[in-house]
DNA sequence: GTGGTCTAGACCACA
DNA sequence: GTGGTCTAGACCACG
């Protein structure tokens, strides 16, 4: 698995660290059970400091991505989110709306917006049975 | 055009701000050549600071939403971004591919993702011919 | 709101901060709304890092407890925990078996159990209302 | 006695091992005088390092659950806790506390937690006399 | 070796 | 002023 992070960028180092994890999950080059890169490893690939990382992981973690355990490493776990569907439904909701908005003032047309969303979902390996809280 | 903001959101207030200006307009509720309140109005009625409205504005007018002309006020644009056509292409991409990365963490199957966007999509006023940069 | 830590328990720092907020919540000597110290006050008067603090009042925020508002301060929410129905179950049954255990082994008997945790009961605030998610 | 350990689960593994073998004996389906398994077969069954093992017996060993002999194994104790009667007191009233107040803020109201509570005494074998210290 | 916690101190972003 | 992020480096706990 193969983490990029670009120290330019405005969004925050450990934020940048949580959604490639995120999403190598979701491209399916990394699956539950695998075992993450140790802290300091990581650090050293990123070139940013290990407590950095430490943060991602910790939000990695509650957010039901991995299991960190003392002594052993980091794990991707296959939990899934534990929050209540409706806080689920709304937080789709949102995303959505944000996205399109974006869009709108970027000058797509509805069509492009499908279109994006439909190859992104074509990256995307659903078929992976997960646990549903 | 009515523009809400939510104290309790973790979201800086001045982005609530631009968010909601810019869906305001997608949505159709604002059309472009409308004045916006002046800054201290919208600092009063929303009761938050005025530097605060100053910053949302600013960062309205960068993005090309917005023009604000000395002493007459802040005016709805139909600029449209003025990016280049590889950029905002990028942006497309990278907002869906975050879209879908975390409705996959949340649990959500294709088709759920898929009629989240199209219901957004319903909300905004595409009909309105935008002149492209 | 008074928070006391002791440096000598093996209890980390931050989760003590943490307990200590959602203790003062549940028992009513603080209330949605109300700020709490900010980060550099509350670690002066506890005489530990800022950033234990901050950490503290992270995880505080991740359990729905508190809004934090960058330039504004951090503010007891009202929110509720957004856990599936399921999960709080889950939790509930393991907080109840873990202290039935070890009040077993300390030699205690079930009257002694229910007893301690009606006083505990007696000590919260349930009337108010509070949103389920 | 079967002992089971989640090596997905947050907790420490020696921990898991040291509440294992606490619940059997509260729900009786290990008794006083009963040995447990050895260092190294435990290890083995639950594929864990005996390091890990030896520290979980270790602690038993500290709280008066189990008494190791030299060559002869490790066996359950009805010694009791040693702590003073205050000291037990004190812990009890702690855990109800802490019990309370996270299913306070998990949105539980007091008939759940008495429910719970009574349900997890259900479980345990309280008529066995045990000496107190 | 792994992760977990804490300190110290810097600099940035927000209201 | 507030919180947010990051670095550097220490020491402890777990396997």
């Amino acid at each position: 698995m193969l983490i990029h992070i670009d120290s330019r960028s405005p969004e925050p180092l450990f934020e940048q660290v949580v959604f490639a994890v995120k999403a190598a999950l979701a491209k399916g080059t990394a699956k539950p059970g695998d075992r993450l890169p140790s802290v300091r490893e990581l650090a050293r690939e990123l070139a940013i400091n290990p407590n950095t990382v430490v943060r991602a992981y910790e939000v990695l973690e509650r957010d039901g991505v991995v299991v960190r355990r003392q002594g052993a490493g980091c794990f991707l776990s296959d939990r899934g989110s534990d929050l209540a569907q409706g806080e689920k439904r709304r937080q789709l909701t949102d995303l959505a709306k944000r996205m399109v908005t974006e869009a709108y003032h970027l000058g797509f047309r509805p069509e492009d917006v499908k279109k994006a969303v439909a190859e992104a979902l074509d990256d995307v390996q659903f078929e992976t049975k997960r646990r549903q809280s």
